[in-house]
Order: structure tokens, then C-alpha cells, then sequence
DNA sequence: CCTACTTTGTGCGTACTTTCACAAGGGCGT
DNA sequence: ACGCCCTTGTGAAAGTACGCACAAAGTAGG
């Protein structure tokens, strides 16, 4: 079993998988900055709040990273999981739309320090343009182009209004970004070679609604102990 | 139209069937204002960025809402998700954390227009508690069991720093919340009955990153037309 | 060195999701 | 009234994901 070559380096990590391990790392990065020197599969289970099973095959995943009987080495994991999440490189981030979504976005500090740099912030309404906002003057819409350009824009943010919002996706795409980030309650269309995620606050409510319904109509639901919120995605 | 037997009311509607019924409802109230009448499951699905036979599959857990050699009337369907959904009756929500995220929630229109009513803001920073954000006053977080109680708040929207979230939601949750939603990079620990979801911008980064970095490694994706976003959750 | 104990990595059964492909149902023109 | 054509609803297959339970592998102590 992985006779250790060079590069276990399996290209066929699975989706689940990829969206849990930003939950890994950052629990990992606290412990590292607890001064914690390894951690066993359970107790970081617990933690990220997953089963410890669930926990251990997204790991082996990466590889064998793991000693028997010990646990995991904290600063080697968060070296591999960053490794495989591609954060040990910079990527280029620019934002579309600075209200105060977009502006909430510019202040947000896990930004910077997890290898995302703001290349450049737009907005359409001149009353923004010119602002300075977290430290970056807003750019007009139009000159788009020119920064994705010149600044190797790799990851586009959307946090326009819902009109705006597949226009301004065209642009990023044909200026050449190939990931956007999109706020905006609209199903984009892009090609494939761009990968679109989308952060939806009505329809997180929507989801919560209906269960919340169920609650209601069904009634005592089985209560029994304190648990790790499993926090369906 | 369709008699219908009284209730198909099948009460295990699958997790991903919920979390799609959102998009179709949105795209369905776009169509009624634009006064179609009729839409088939394969432009439903196009707009929407599904395949049709998942949409298919996911409105046939409501009932049999179509009509063979048809489509679907676009009110009733619109009336059935709603109602599926819980979005017929109010939900009272209340926002801890007022920052420029707060603000962008509070602001956002999708909230009132479909059956989500912001009783509350809370904040524990004296310099913001006292202002006018989205026409309510920002209340200090001490008075968020008064206000929870004696709203009857159902769903609690986290919008703190990660440090204060876990203390905001047990708050919430001891003063009778039942659905968290999380915009805090935190794993929440919440007792069995409450539900709770997370929206995390970075987490959304790190994903884009792992695939942005796949693009790179390999070289080029197979690039062949121009299609909906698949957009992963 | 050998035994006892701990924790990883994974084989396997189960459950959920997606997609295909098509029979059944319903409208519409003649 | 009949038959054609369209679109739904769904059985079955294929692909994913989950979690149990345990053998393998490593530590620690005598």
C-alpha cells in the first residue's frame, strides 16, 4: 500500500473531500498556534465538527500522512492540505461591486493571509469610484479589462447587483479569469473551463426554512445530547 | 387544473432536492413576471442550470405538478415550491453583528419580498448599538434574549467575529432559536434539534484554488461549448 | 525482545445522487 | 373520434459518499 513513491499525488480527490479540508487546515492552523506538535484523527474530527472515519479517508486521500499510535504531525498537515489546496502559491483576486457586501469582502482579513491578494476592487456608480476601500482605491468597471490583464487575475468576485451580475462574469471571463466567486442570486453562465461557486443568502435561508417547517409540523424531535453541528452543505 | 388526490405530501424530500428548490423558484417568479405561462422541465433546467431529468426527479417529490406534452404552469409550480419550502408563512430572523457584513444582510432585498422579516439587529460595539441600519435600530447584544423571546425569532443569522460566534449562537440557541445561519469561519456547536448552515468565503477561495491549481498542473481542459454553471455546492 | 496499548488506513455494506432511457399521458389538428 | 407528437414521471443503472469495524503498524514499558 503506497509504496512511498515520490508523489502519492492522487489527481482524483473527491469533491466532499476538497470542501472539507479548508475546515481541517483551519483548525489545524489553530492548534499549530496553540503550540499543539500532533493531533489524533479523533480529536481533530471532533474539532472540524466530522466523524472520525470521514476524517481519516479524506486524509489518506493526500497520503499517508499519518503514525500509528501517535497521530498526526500538526505543521506537517497544514503544509500538505495547503500544498493540496493550492494555497502555497498567491492568487490574484479582484472584486466587482463595492456596497457594502463588496466592501465587507475587502475588510475580510482570512483574505490576505491565506495566500488571496486583492489585485483591484470596481464599481460601476462614480459616486464609489475613487473611494478608498481597505486600503485600494476603486477602479471603474471598464477598466476591467486592463487590470485582469496586466494584474494575471485568476479568481473573479462578484458582489453586484443580480442585473449586473452575468455582464460582469462575461467580462471577467473574457479578460481571462478561469474561477469566480459569485454573490450575486443568479445562475451564471459560463464556459466550461470556468469553474462559477456561488454564495446564495436567500436560498441559505430557504433551506433553513424548510426544515424549520418540519419542526413545526412534525414535533418533538429526538432531542439528546450536545453535538458538533453537522452543518449540511 | 389538476383535482389531485389530497395530498402526495411524501415527507422525505432528499437534502439536494431542497437545496435546488430555491433556484427553481427563483427562476419560475422570473418567468411569472415576465408573464409566461407555461415552461417545459428542459427550459426550466436550462435556466437553472440543471439537467432536466434531475429536475424532473426533484419537482416529482412535491407531487405530479405537470402536464405530459405540456410542461408546467408556472404559478402553480411557483406556489408549490413556496409552500414546500415553508416560504408561505413568515420567519422572523434576527442579525448578531453589524459590520459591513451585518449591513449588506440587513440591506438586502431578498429578505422581506419572500416571507423573511428582520426583527432584530444586535451589536455589541456601543459606537454602532443606536444607529439606523436598513430602518431598524441597532440594539446591544444584551437585549438579544428579550428580543428573541418576545419576537418568537426562528432563524439566527451569525455576522460576528469568529471569536464571539460560538457565545452568539449559544445565546440564541438558549433563547429559543432553532436554525443558525453562519457567515463566521467557525465550527458551531449547537444541540441536535437546532439546524445550522455555514456560509464561509474562504472555505469558497480554498475550493477554487484546488481546481484553479488542477487547470495549471494538467494543461489544457477540454474546452467545447458554452454551458449553464454547474456551480458545485 | 516481547507484550500491551494506541491510532491509522481501508475493505465493505448501505444509503444517497445523478443520469439515462422509455412507457404512459395528454393536447391538438384533422 | 383518431392518431401524432410532445413532455412528463420513473425504473434501473451507474457513480458518490458515508461510517463501521478491524487488521496493520507503530509506541511504550518491562
Amino acid at each position: 500500500m503506497t509504496p512511498r513513491s515520490p508523489r502519492p499525488r492522487d489527481r482524483g480527490i473527491p469533491e466532499a473531500t476538497v470542501a472539507r479540508l479548508p475546515v481541517y487546515l483551519r483548525a489545524l492552523q489553530g492548534m499549530a498556534e496553540r503550540g499543539t506538535l500532533t493531533i489524533s484523527s479523533e480529536d481533530l474530527a471532533s474539532i472540524a465538527g466530522v466523524n472520525s472515519a470521514k476524517l481519516r479517508k479524506d486524509l489518506s486521500h493526500l497520503g499517508s500522512y499519518g503514525t500509528r499510535g501517535v497521530g498526526y504531525d500538526v505543521d506537517y498537515l497544514v503544509y500538505q492540505i495547503s500544498r493540496e489546496l493550492g494555497l502555497t502559491q498567491d492568487w490574484t483576486v479582484a472584486i466587482a461591486g463595492v456596497g457594502n457586501l463588496g466592501r465587507a469582502l475587502a475588510n475580510y482579513g482570512g483574505f490576505g493571509t491565506r495566500g488571496f491578494r486583492i489585485a483591484a476592487l470596481f464599481d460601476a456608480d462614480l459616486r464609489v469610484v475613487g473611494d478608498e476601500v481597505a486600503g485600494l482605491v476603486v477602479r471603474h468597471i471598464d477598466t476591467l479589462e486592463d487590470v485582469v490583464g496586466s494584474e494575471d487575475v485568476a479568481i473573479g468576485v462578484i458582489a453586484t447587483p443580480a442585473v449586473s451580475a452575468q455582464g460582469v462574469c462575461d467580462r471577467f471571463v473574457e479578460a481571462g479569469v478561469t474561477s469566480v466567486l459569485n454573490f450575486a442570486p443568479v445562475v451564471l453562465n459560463v464556459p466550461p473551463a470556468v469553474d462559477v461557486r456561488k454564495v446564495d443568502l436567500s436560498i441559505e435561508l430557504q433551506i433553513l426554512a424548510f426544515h424549520e417547517q418540519r419542526k413545526a409540523d412534525g414535533q418533538a424531535p429526538p432531542e439528546a445530547g450536545w453535538i458538533d453541528a453537522t452543518e449540511k452543505t
